[in-house]
DNA sequence: CTGAAAGCGCTTACAG
DNA sequence: CTGAAAGCGCTTACAG
């Protein structure tokens, strides 16, 4: 095969000028019906495909969404976490649905990240997704909103956040599972997970623990969380941290799936019963959580609708139509690991 | 903020031809140091970056890799086969590693896909990731070579197929896990799974499934065998009919882990114990795998490999430095599923 | 409805 | 080591 056929190629084969090739391939209502038939077949027999590099030059424009995915840097490397996959897979289709590309991006907390992909045209508009330090995150995502870049972020969804965020409802996804833990006879319940501002999704879900603890009756003890973030390896240390603590607890609610897998492990090593002894319970609802033993109480955030939401208010923030915050709903699915009765 | 900058910007503000600009930008060694810092400066305090349409256009290249992705329409769409999403993890990494982006892009194997990215300057070059029926997709792997488009596939390595495929030893794992399996006293082992060369992993792993009985001097039964595409839910199914012929069986090869977990599902309804009655192993150690109770043995395809070759052989491709198919290894993953002794 | 022409923002021979 | 100029392949006012 020779070089790739250029507009001029199919202009020159069906007799009209560049210029109408350009226009009847984009579809324009400017062409007639007969000169739009002869440039597509003629398209079609030298296999022209238009060259997006020009296209996008000219319009400037790309057709494409970039995904920034954060990782923490010291989580263990071989696997993803499967939350944030099963995110790439539903915003993955969102994008293809509406006609988008999606690059993905793999990108450290600590990288200049912020400026790579603003302005340099790769992408029309940016996803961050990622947990991580929420304070270093902050002065890149207002130099974002400075720059004019158009995103969105998965996180929690907080009044005086800089641009757009779309997350759960992680205040109440806590409450609810701590409620139900409580329902179920605990009075000891233990959080793991990191409860500081710095991580606003894991604080939100502990303020919604600590209410639901207080609406009890009950106390909120510091003796019962262990900082952890989202590896199954930190939530068997935060566990073992616990026990050695020596604090009593009949029940553990997990910031996340996976630290609460973790926590089981641990508990499973010491000869602790779930839910006998104690009552586990988790946030996500990851493949994983239905097929542990015994099968994971967690708090289900719909990943499928999230990407959805993600990616049509990225696509008004692009249209310049203005996009807003929203919070979705989280879901208790009670499973065997929390069930005392 | 005002229009984003140009190379012409940067170029007055250094008091340099906007030549210059580029080429201390993208490293010329022509440039005198102390040029290349009044750009650089220039450069960092207007915020520039360079146009990747503009100077994709100007090089003829793009600098990102697709992976096209492809599902059975039949799947239940509402999660990714977790294997894929483990490479998929493991291509952008490699990818970012080369300093390529990734475009990820969902294709229906129906679909005209073929076309849609040779030539049109989207990408480099091609990662075709997915399972499906090989004859169709055959002529489209043909046209690709066909029009000079770069692109390395996962599958079965086999002879006589177009371009360059990367896949593990699907033969010598399906004979290692059914030897094994018959090594644990079982006798009349079932495969869950496509045999057909339409399916050639498949097939594969079926052909060294049946190595494995003949070499151990049991009769390959047809009636042990049994159809599945790699879902839970085609698992599930499969073990239903084998229940439903009324063959008796003490062992059950499943060709996915998510087919062999579907099956688990199956075989727990109706009352037999795994491996109690039944022993199982599954192929490619999926994270859920070590989570199932009891926990599967299985095949493990080692993602974090395949995606580094994947990336590695398609840039040689791209450099015109010509590539090879090649065979990575499968290993087996003894668990509490096969375990009879 | 169609064509001639300008221009998107770069890279890179060519000339000095 | 640097600059002036051509050109990558399109899209889109402008003129007819």
């Amino acid at each position: 095969m020779k070089g790739k056929a250029t507009s001029f190629d199919i202009a020159h084969l069906a007799g009209v000028s560049q210029s109408t090739v350009s226009r009847a391939l984009r579809g324009s209502p400017l062409v007639s019906e007969e000169t739009r038939r002869r440039i597509q077949s003629a398209a079609d027999t030298l296999n022209y495909k238009v060259d997006k590099n020009a296209s996008n030059l000219r319009r400037q424009h790309t057709g494409t969404l970039a995904l920034l995915l954060f990782e923490d840097p010291t989580a263990d490397d071989s696997h993803i976490n499967p939350f944030f996959l099963s995110m790439l897979g539903s915003i993955t289709r969102a994008s293809a649905q509406q006609g988008y590309d999606l690059l993905i991006s793999f990108q450290q907390f600590s990288r200049d990240w912020h400026a790579d992909f603003a302005g340099c045209q790769k992408a029309d508009g940016l996803i961050l997704l990622g947990y991580g330090d929420y304070q270093s995150h902050r002065d890149k995502l207002e130099k974002l909103v400075a720059q004019g870049t158009r995103f969105v972020r998965w996180g929690a969804v907080l009044p005086g956040q800089p641009g757009v965020s779309i997350g759960c409802d992680n205040f109440e996804g806590g409450r609810t599972a701590t409620a139900h833990l409580i329902g179920q006879g605990c009075r000891r319940v233990a959080f793991l997970g990191d409860a500081t501002p710095h991580y606003p999704e894991f604080h939100e879900r502990y303020r919604g623990y600590a209410d639901a603890l207080r609406a009890a009756g009950l106390e909120v003890d510091e003796a019962l969380q262990a900082d952890a973030e989202t590896t199954e390896r930190a939530g068997y240390e935060a566990a073992e941290l616990l026990l050695e603590r020596g604090v009593s607890f009949d029940a553990v609610f997990a910031a996340s799936d996976l630290i609460a897998i973790g926590a089981l492990r641990a508990l499973a090593e010491r000869g602790l019963a779930v839910p006998g002894d104690v009552a586990l319970a988790g946030f996500d609802d990851i493949p994983m959580a239905s097929f542990v033993n015994p099968a994971l109480t967690t708090v289900r955030q719909d990943t499928g609708k999230a990407g959805e939401v993600l990616v049509e208010q990225l696509l008004r923030l692009i249209r310049g139509d203005g996009a807003e915050s929203a919070m979705l709903p989280a879901e208790l699915k009670v499973r065997r690991s929390s069930l005392r009765r």
